[in-house]
DNA sequence: GTCTATAACGGGATAGAC
DNA sequence: GTCTATCCCGTTATAGAC
């Protein structure tokens, strides 16, 4: 039973409150109140609320970094790519703070616009690269400029679907279940597939919605 | 040569500002000092910062209304769809305030929420009901199924394509050219349309491409 | 490392004169 | 209708004792 350091709890407490309440919402006051910790005790592990965020954001871009590194040529079969975008849709998630809040967030500590920036770009061609190893393997078919634009639905995609479904359908900003996002992925892809793969992604993806 | 009230002169101002620095990052003092009025002025006109946000929703939400009024058993034709298009994107960008910092916003004025929301699903209607004219008509076949997630979609996009044009494409928070959402918007349809209509849209839609 | 107290600032909003 | 002056409050951040 190991004791939690107070910087670390200052991070998960952090990390919460802002996916619950939004960022913006969060006052250093109020994390260190939820905490039972002095405000002045925050400041001496954080020389800012600034920090704290971008603490977080770092390790979400580290997750997402990792996650991406998709390799250029392997034959990724169809179920494996479902399993990809679950952890997506996953990570975004656990750092959901960030698009919900995201314009705001990121002009507020515009260091983090950058960095935001290439993930995005690096989402885009992940995908482009799975797709790529789609038609290689002979089950999809899709022209090339068509290819780009879908790219870039998938990547709009990841990025709004857990606030637009959040919106849309429910009362708070609780956590999302990160199968309908995938379930709506895969229906992008859906009718660039040849008919086989179509048919067994219809079955498979019925797994996803709820 | 009329001289504008100021009421309309702040709201005018409102939305500039809004639009171009975020709504969070708007002081009324700062829409004060753009028009060169006293801040004490502007309270005159409006008892606060959320009684502008208001109104100017007010004029969003009656133009959307207005626009989604779509007839239910009319044969649009695709070219038609592609003005509508053209209008949502418009209507959308000219107050692109609400979207760019969207959960913020109706988290601070929550009556506009449940009015957004109604906007939202009487966007996803609108798409159903000319999609279904499209099938009427014969130029398009798509699973029930599919149809919804479609027109999820369709609605997702419409909501945060242009936060994600900027955000991927450009620096600052200035009006997006419209045409690539419609662009964007057509190409889902793409692949459920007959094969006639593919081709012609795919010479068409062009046009919007920048 | 943790606390209490408080400074410093900014933004929303009001009072009252003109 | 418009102005100036000012109040009030929440939030970030620091100082200094323990």
């Amino acid at each position: 039973m190991k004791k939690i350091k107070t910087r670390d709890r200052i991070l998960n407490t952090s990390l919460l409150l802002f996916n619950s309440l939004g960022e913006p919402n969060v006052t250093t006051l109020l994390i260190s109140d939820e905490m039972e910790i002095s405000p002045g005790n925050l400041y001496y592990h954080f020389k800012s609320k600034g920090d704290i965020v971008e603490e977080l954001f770092q390790a979400y871009e580290a997750e997402m970094l990792d996650l991406l590194a998709v390799p250029e040529d392997a034959d990724v079969p169809m179920d494996q790519f479902s399993f990809f975008l679950h952890l997506l849709f996953e990570a975004v998630a656990r750092y959901r703070f960030l698009y919900q809040d995201l314009v705001n967030v990121l002009s507020r500590y515009d260091r983090l616009q950058v960095r935001f920036r290439r993930i995005l770009k690096k989402k885009g061609e992940a995908f482009k690269v799975l797709c790529e190893s789609f038609r290689r393997q002979g089950i999809m078919s899709i022209p090339e400029e068509e290819l780009a634009s879908l790219c870039e639905q998938l990547t709009l995609t990841v990025c709004y679907w857990s606030s637009f479904d959040t919106l849309s359908h429910l009362e708070d900003r609780e956590a999302v279940d990160p199968g309908r996002g995938v379930y709506q992925m895969l229906h992008l892809l859906l009718p660039y597939l040849d008919d086989d793969e179509q048919d067994q992604l219809r079955l498979t993806s019925h797994i996803y919605y709820r």
